[in-house]
DNA sequence: TTCCTGACAATGC
DNA sequence: AGCATTGCCAGGA
């Protein structure tokens, strides 16, 4: 039969998986880019994940694309811009509470599965 | 098809 | 704690 080295991975099957996933992260959580292409059945592909958002563009209202932060724990996007304003107050408006301009994995980062940390 | 870009990330200094 | 480098992978010109 014909050979396909390996299935190539495009963003009409991608994004369907990397919006589900993001859509499970909790209110109050956050995630990185990486972990969501990871949970998301697409390990390494974080930059996949920010492209979709960023197709997205806040098309998918549903979409809560603010809980997405990058592996440092800060908004992956120009500080100068409305969008970074919009995502960072949204977070605040659910309890997430920025340490200069980053968020604390530690406290906030989205576990799947585990307790919320009561410190 | 080559080259450049990008809501990323791990590593090294 | 930053900043630069390198790896990564899909899109678009």
């Amino acid at each position: 039969m014909t050979r396909v080295p390996s299935k190539p991975i495009t963003a009409a099957d991608a994004y369907p998986l990397i919006f589900a996933v993001i859509r499970r992260i909790p209110r109050g959580k956050v995630a990185s880019y990486a972990q969501i292409a990871y949970a998301a059945g697409l390990p390494g592909r974080a930059r996949m994940v920010g492209r979709a958002l960023a197709d997205a563009g806040g098309a998918g209202p549903k979409l809560p694309w603010h809980r997405v932060i990058n592996a440092q724990g800060r908004i992956a996007l120009p500080r100068s811009s409305e969008a970074y304003v919009e995502q960072k107050s949204r977070l605040i408006a659910e309890g997430v509470l920025f340490e200069g301009d980053r968020v604390s994995f530690t406290r906030y980062g989205w576990k799947r599965g585990s307790a919320p940390v009561l410190d």
